[in-house]
DNA sequence: TCCCCAATAGAAAGCGCTTGCTACGCATGG
DNA sequence: CCATGCGTAGCAAGCGCTTTCTATTGGGGA
C-alpha cells in the first residue's frame, strides 16, 4: 500500500541500504546511482517512515519547546525564535527538524507529562521556557526528568528560567528579572514616587519572586518603606491587573504609581485607572515588564523593561542544535533594558 | 543501557506482550498481573520508545498544527485551543497526544515541507490554520499533499481556511471573512462615512480577498463609489498599518475612516493618526478585524469583527480527534460578530 | 463427570529503516 | 603480473514494540 524503501530500491535496482544512504547523504554513493535513486523516489512519491527511521537510528528530528501559554506573545515570540533556528542543515534525512510546541499552562504536572512524551519520542533537544515553580518536590521531579533526558541524548536548554539544580548539564539562559525590576522601580523613585503599588504574578514562581525582589531592593535602597499592603499577587493576565488596581486604589488612594508583573497586567491596570477617571501618568504612573509588541501602542505608551525574547529564543535554539557554543558554566544571564515611555511621569500629587 | 519493554517483562515475570498490553490497555489483563507490571514499570523508570511503538502500530500520537506565525496571537489562540482538545483519553500508550505547532511563515513551500514532515511521522491528524495562497500551482500541490495525508490515515482539518479542492475529504471550518468585512463597512456607512480607506492584507491570500470583497460589497450596496486609490495592500503587521495610513492621508486628506485588514494593522493606523495629530474617532474612525485580546485596550477601544478563534480551534481539534461529528458536507462557516467600540463614530467633517 | 468456552498469557512474526561488515571491481605500484 | 587499496554496493542483523495466533487454564452447563 504505502511505498517503502524497498520499493524505491527495487525500482532503482539497488539495495535498500543504498537508498537509505542516498537519502541520508552520509556515505559515498556514486553520482549515477544517486541520480537513479532520486528519480525512483520522485516517481514513486516516496516519503520516509519517520518512526522506522528514528527507531533504527535511535534519534529523532523532533525538538520540544515547552511554553506556559502559546496564546501569549511572550511565549509565542520565544517559540518562534527557537523554531527559526532549529530548522536547517545538519539534520538527518532531509535536514528538517520539527518543533513540537507544548503548552503546559504553567502546571508542573503537565510539564512533566510533556517531558516524558518528549523523552518517549527521543527528542533531539528540548527547550524549556518560562519561570519555574518554586516547590521542592516539583523542582526535583522536573530536574530529574531533565537530567534523564540529557542522559538519553537530548540537549536540554532552559530559556528564561533559572538553572535547575538537578540537571547540571542543562544550559540555562536566565532573564535578569531581579535587575529589571530593580531598574524599573529605581526609575519611578527617581521621578519622585513614594507610594508605589506592585501587582505581582502568581506566587511560587521564580519570575514573580525575582521581579518583586528587584522592586523591593529598589525601595530599600532609596529608603522608601515597603508597605506590604501595596503588593498584590495574581495571574499574568489583564483581569488580574484590572482587579488589583482597583483594590490598590481602595487600599491606598494616595498611590502615585503602579508597577505590574508584566505588560498584559499593566494593560489591565491602565484600563482600571481610566475607568476610575484617573489620568496616566498625571494621576498615576504605570509600568509593565517584557515590552511585548502591543506595549508601544498603549496610550500612553507603556514604560517597561524590554526582554530580548526573540534573541534569547534564537540563541537557545542554536545552542540546542549545537550551532553555538554553550555559555561558560552552562549559564548565561540575559539582561533587560528599561524603556521609558509615556506611562510614567512625575507624580502630580503632593 | 536504556530500559526496554523486555526488561520490564523480565522484572515482572511476564512476557513482553503482556507488558505492551498493560501499557496500551486494549486487551484484558488480570488485575494482579497488571499490578505487577505497573510496579516494574515504576521501579525501572521505564519510558516507552515512541518511534518503535509508532512503527509497530503504524500510527503515532502526533498531531500537526500549521500556523503562519506563532508569535501572532491570532494563531496562538487557535493553536492553544486545538492543543487543549487533542490531549486526553482515547489515545494509545498513556493517552497523551502531542501537538506539533509548525510555523510556516505563510510560505507555501514551508507549508509543503511541514506537511511532508508530518506525513513522514504518520501524524494522527493535521490542523491547518490561516488563509490559503491563491496560486493554482501551490494550491494544487498543497491540496494533493493533504489528500495523500488523508489517504495515509491522518485526519485533516482546515481551520479558518476555505475548503481545498484537491483534498475533498478534509474538513473545513471557514471564517466568514466576507460577511464580516461587509458588516464592518456597513457600520461605517451607517454612521455617515463616505470616504473610507482600506488597508488590505497581502495580495493572493483568500483572507485578504474575502475581507476586501465584503468591504466592496458594502460600498456597492450603499452606492458609495469605490475609489481604488483608497485601497492599499501590505503585510499583516503594525508597520503596514502605520505606513499605509500616512499614505492614505496623503492621497485623500478628506478621509473620515480607515478599515484595517486586522487589529494589528489597525493599531498601526491608530498610531499614525495620533502622530498626525488627528483624533479617533472625531477626525478619523478606525476599524480592525479579529478582536484580538489587546484590541479592547486600544484607546479608544477598537471597533472590530470578533472571530471566535478559540472556539473554532477547539472545534477543529475535536473533529481532528473524531470527538465531534464533522459538519455536513465537511464544511462549516464560522461567523464573526461586529464589536462596535469607541474607535468608530459619526464623521465630524462635512 | 466430561466437554467446551471464556479468560488470560505467551511465542513469534513482522513494522521499515540504519549500519557494521563484507565483497567486488578497478586502478595503481612494486 | 600480482599484491594493495580505495571507492562503492550489498548482506543481514538488529532497533523496540505490536499483534495475530496459539496454548493453557478454570469453570459451568449438559
Amino acid at each position: 500500500m504505502t511505498v517503502t524503501l524497498a520499493d524505491v530500491a527495487a525500482r532503482a535496482q539497488v539495495s535498500p541500504a543504498t537508498v537509505s544512504r542516498v537519502l541520508n547523504g552520509n556515505y559515498p554513493v556514486a553520482a549515477a546511482t544517486r541520480e537513479r535513486v532520486l528519480r525512483a523516489v520522485d516517481e514513486l512519491d516516496y516519503v520516509l517512515n519517520g518512526p522506522a527511521s528514528s527507531l533504527a537510528a535511535a534519534t529523532s528530528d523532533l525538538v520540544g519547546i515547552l511554553v506556559n501559554d502559546i496564546a501569549d506573545p511572550f511565549f509565542g515570540i520565544m517559540a518562534s525564535a527557537v523554531q527559526s533556528e532549529i530548522t536547517g542543515p545538519g539534520g538527518r534525512a532531509g535536514g528538517e527538524r520539527m518543533a513540537v510546541v507544548c503548552n503546559t499552562g504553567g502546571s508542573p504536572e503537565r510539564e512533566l507529562t510533556y517531558l516524558t512524551l518528549l523523552q518517549r519520542q527521543r527528542a533531539a533537544a528540548v527547550v524549556v521556557t518560562g519561570g519555574a515553580i518554586e516547590d521542592a518536590t516539583h523542582a526535583a521531579a522536573i530536574g530529574g526528568k531533565l537530567r534523564r533526558l540529557g542522559e538519553a541524548g537530548s540537549r536540554v536548554v532552559l530559556c528564561g528560567r533559572p538553572p535547575a539544580d538537578d540537571a547540571p548539564d542543562a544550559v540555562a539562559l536566565t532573564f535578569d528579572n531581579r535587575g529589571g525590576g530593580r531598574r524599573l522601580t529605581d526609575h519611578l523613585i527617581g521621578l519622585g514616587h513614594r507610594r508605589i503599588g506592585y501587582i505581582a504574578g502568581p506566587t511560587e514562581r521564580t519570575t514573580t519572586r525575582h521581579r518583586l525582589e528587584g522592586h523591593q531592593e529598589a525601595l530599600a535602597h532609596a529608603g522608601v518603606p515597603d508597605d506590604p499592603r501595596l503588593t498584590l499577587h495574581g495571574p499574568y493576565d489583564r483581569r488580574s491587573g484590572y482587579d488589583a488596581t482597583l483594590e490598590l486604589l481602595r487600599r491606598a488612594p494616595e498611590l502615585t504609581a503602579v508597577v505590574a508583573a508584566n505588560d498584559t497586567v499593566a494593560l489591565g491596570a491602565c484600563a482600571a485607572l481610566r475607568d476610575r477617571g484617573l489620568s496616566i501618568p498625571d494621576d498615576v504612573s504605570v509600568a509593565g515588564f517584557d515590552d511585548l509588541p502591543f506595549s508601544i501602542d498603549a496610550v500612553p505608551a507603556l514604560t517597561t523593561v524590554r526582554l530580548p525574547l526573540y534573541e534569547a529564543g534564537a540563541r537557545a535554539g542554536r545552542i540546542a542544535m549545537a550551532r553555538e557554543e554553550e555559555p561558560p558554566g552552562g549559564i548565561a544571564t540575559v539582561h533587560g533594558e528599561l524603556m521609558v515611555r509615556g506611562s510614567t511621569g512625575v507624580p502630580r500629587k503632593p
